[in-house]
RNA sequence: GGUGAGGUGUCCGAGCGGUUGAAGGAGCACGCCUGGAAAGCGUGUAUACGGCAACGUAUCGAGGGUUCGAAUCCCUCCCUCACCGCCA
């Protein structure tokens, strides 16, 4: 949610900025339902004021043993004008914080003009694609050969957009979720996390979820509503919820791994075939909460962090700034690492790694302690995947195959593969 | 699922119908003291909104109600803790 301040005090220069995003801002009707608050609530606080004399007054009179008919009188008149006046002001600031928590964040001043991923720009290249002597097969090719990988039974226990893995297969993309989690614990300096994998309402609007984008999420109804989580930075962001957190402690930087759940509405027709694009897959997800001055510099370490991955299996990949129009509701700032697929010939999406200021912070009422103001202040919250998991093993799948549809493991994966060094052999 | 006890400021904890934004303590900040530190002493220490300011208003888990007046009484819900039952 954006500073309620801010947007009052410069909505034309909060408009524009949005324009990047390609959101427009009705500052016309802001502009009518702020005043029009300011008004009522003028007049609600001088009722109230009015309230708060005659009842002290009231008890004095009744201590000194005088008649209170009279006030007691006087009083009814004034309640039920204060009550019209409280019921309209409710209204008015419910329908200016419900206008508000569809806005998205302000995109940073070096973010890139754009309106798709089209437009997106590509900030470094690591590794360079292998060029194969034979014509490289696809993830779903090499997967189905050794029948390591199966969709269509998939289908049958849940529909379309799942899939079942077996065996060494199976195996390698639990090694690869160790590895990330390892790396990240051991040399990144991220605390790992278990966190529950269904949420309320409340952390999904902490996180920017809700209200907009509810129909990319599974619900799970019942007495209380459940959502799937989407990703861990819903559960491991909202850690800090309605906290004030020590400056000492920061940065906070959390690890964790679980499955997320999308129900990938209004994608139909992408990337129908494979393991792209499913309603359930597992991501390694990096948080950490910073101190304001910190979350650029945070930004560009924590993309590190999952680019150091990459890296380490030696698979190709590049990083793009994502543009004003291709960016996330809470972001202010995204990368997006991209690893190069032998079986696409393309570049595909990795991890997403955002600042989102005090975005969610605000949402959430995550604060610390300044220390050189001594008061509570927001603080900056960043997220990254480090990485897919499901993406990631698709990646090693393309890029590490052979001729004849093996597959060979990567190096720092065998310590996790019980001694299979190639899979399908 | 049953029974009982609770949810108050950064934290702990008092208050149980009026002047309590809220005692007391801890923590933190500043000052004194010290060669320096600890201890000691003093002062300060919530947030939001309106206002140039003085100040005003709201907020004691959430929402309703009673009352001239609610942190305090009543109702509903949420959460936490304890014991019992059941269970991976």
């Amino acid at each position: 949610m954006l500073d309620a301040k801010l947007v009052r005090a410069e909505p034309d220069l909060v408009a524009s900025k949005l324009e990047k995003k390609r959101f427009k801002l009705d500052v016309e009707r802001l502009n009518q339902l702020e005043s029009r608050r300011k008004e009522i609530q003028v007049r609600t606080e001088d009722l109230q004021k009015e309230r708060n004399v005659r009842s002290r007054a009231f008890g004095e009179a009744k201590k000194a043993g005088q008649d209170v008919s009279a006030l007691q009188e006087a009083m009814s008149a004034l309640k039920s004008d204060l009550e019209n006046a409280e019921v309209e002001l409710k209204a008015i600031q419910e329908e200016l914080q419900s206008i508000l928590s569809l806005v998205p964040n302000i995109p940073d001043d070096d973010v890139p003009e754009g309106k798709d991923e089209n437009d997106n720009v590509e900030v470094r290249k690591w590794g360079v694609p292998e060029s194969f002597t034979f014509e490289p097969k696809d993830h779903v090719a090499l997967g189905e050969m050794h029948g390591l990988l199966d969709f269509e039974t998939a289908s049958t226990i849940s529909g379309a957009r799942f899939a079942v893995m077996r065996g060494a297969l199976a195996r390698l993309h639990r090694a690869l979720a160790q590895f990330m989690l390892d790396t990240h614990t051991t040399n990144h300096g991220y605390e790992e996390t278990y966190v529950p994998y269904l949420v309320n309402a409340n952390a999904l609007f902490g996180t920017g979820q809700l209200p907009k984008f509810e129909e990319d999420l599974f619900k799970v109804p019942g007495e209380r509503d459940y959502y799937l989580i989407p990703t861990a930075e819903v559960p491991v962001t909202n850690l800090v919820s309605d906290k004030i957190v020590d400056a000492k402690n920061l940065p906070l930087r959390f690890v964790a791994h679980t499955p997320c759940f999308r129900s990938e509405a209004g994608s139909y027709g992408r990337d129908v075939r494979g393991m792209i694009r499913q309603h359930q897959f597992d991501k390694v997800e990096l948080v950490q909460v910073v101190a304001p001055e910190q979350s650029s510099a945070a930004l560009e370490e924590l993309t590190g962090h999952a680019e150091r991955i990459l890296q380490l299996l030696q698979l190709p990949y590049r990083v793009v700034a994502l543009c004003g129009g291709d960016m996330g509701f809470s972001a202010a700032k995204t990368y997006d690492i991209e690893v190069w697929l032998p079986g696409q010939q393309t570049y595909r999406e990795i991890s997403s790694c955002s600042n989102t200021r005090d975005f969610q912070a605000r949402r959430m009422q995550a604060r610390y302690r300044d220390p050189a103001t001594g008061k509570p202040a927001l603080v900056h919250t960043l997220n990254g995947s480090g990485l897919a998991v499901g993406r990631t093993m698709i990646a090693v799948l393309e890029n590490y195959q052979n001729e004849d549809g093996s597959i060979r493991v990567p190096e720092v994966l065998k310590p996790y593969m019980g001694g299979v060094d190639v899979i399908g052999g």
